[in-house]
DNA sequence: AGCTCATGGCGAG
DNA sequence: TCGCCCTGAGCTG
């Protein structure tokens, strides 16, 4: 249950684990039985991660393309791997390593053209250092859809996910309401910064944290708990308690059928 | 045991 | 906008 910052830790963890050596790949549920059999042996070259997508490249211009969607998961540990447990749709083991996929929304074998036209389909993602923000403005600007609606579309912010898009709207003081047209130039910029800046934190430290230093103490001192996203945020997941800026009661609605949370009174349109 | 919810995204209508 | 796909955790009883 990722946002893009987990996909990019993956792939740097499947790069160390698998890069440059030959691997067995399975697929104990049989739902990828036919890419693994064409990979089984190969070669692994290396690892790219685009917004929410990770790409596995093997020997001849083969990739294997896997999108985690809601409930997918990776689990990646040294050692042989344990006795099949459920359902994993891909495995990959060597002599060191071995990575279990569950549950995943895409996972299919792609050609070098393939992959080429599945990343240019992937907007820029503030992670990497070649992503574009000047194709996200263009798009922000000219549109009528709210701010917070546009930080969801991954051909404009990819790899931001449901927390993401609730913090740095709430850091930036930014009502997710507001149409893009009317987000400000200096705002859009704040917002792809502190995107680059929290989503970098995120992979290193492997969890969400969006708290600016000054209001930690403050926090931790009102029984401040980890949620299950992990990481300490403003507003996320906190629907019907105290904003810790204001006080006022952080707000929860329906937003393309995703929760979003936010403070009216912080947050100005 | 069964229900609900979750850091996503797609296609039908 | 809705239904659907995928899996597991955390409730309830």
């Amino acid at each position: 249950m990722p946002e893009g910052h987990v996909v990019h830790s993956q792939a740097k963890a499947m790069k160390r684990a698998f890069a440059g050596r030959p691997v067995a790949v399975d697929s104990p549920q049989g739902r990828f039985a036919e890419g693994a059999a064409l990979l089984d042996g190969a070669t692994v070259t290396s690892t790219q991660a685009y917004g929410k997508h990770l790409f596995i490249g093997f020997e001849a211009g083969r990739w294997v393309h896997v999108h985690l969607g809601l409930f997918g998961k990776w689990r990646i540990a040294k050692g042989e791997p344990p006795a099949v447990r459920g359902l994993i749709r891909l495995r990959l083991v060597n002599d060191t390593h071995h990575a279990e996929l569950r549950g995943p929304t895409a996972c299919e074998v792609l050609t070098d053209e393939e992959r080429a036209a599945a990343i240019s389909r992937i907007g820029p993602d503030p992670i990497r250092p070649d992503a574009d923000p000047l194709r996200a403005w263009e798009k922000v600007t000219r549109s009528r859809v709210a701010i917070g609606a546009l930080l969801m579309d991954q051909r404009l912010f990819a790899g931001v996910g449901n927390i993401y898009r609730a913090e740095v709207l709430f850091r930036h003081e930014i009502s997710p309401f507001r149409p893009g047209v009317q987000v400000s130039w200096p705002d859009f910029d704040a917002i792809w910064t502190d995107l680059t800046v929290l989503m970098a934190d995120g992979v290193k430290r492997r969890r969400i944290d969006t708290v600016r230093p000054e209001h930690l103490p403050e926090i931790m001192g009102r029984l401040a708990r980890r949620d299950r996203h992990g990481g300490e945020v403003y507003v996320y997941r906190r629907a019907g308690l105290p904003c810790y800026l204001c006080g006022d009661e952080v707000q929860v609605t329906d937003m393309q059928a995703r929760n979003l949370f936010w403070c009216p009174t912080c947050q100005r349109t």
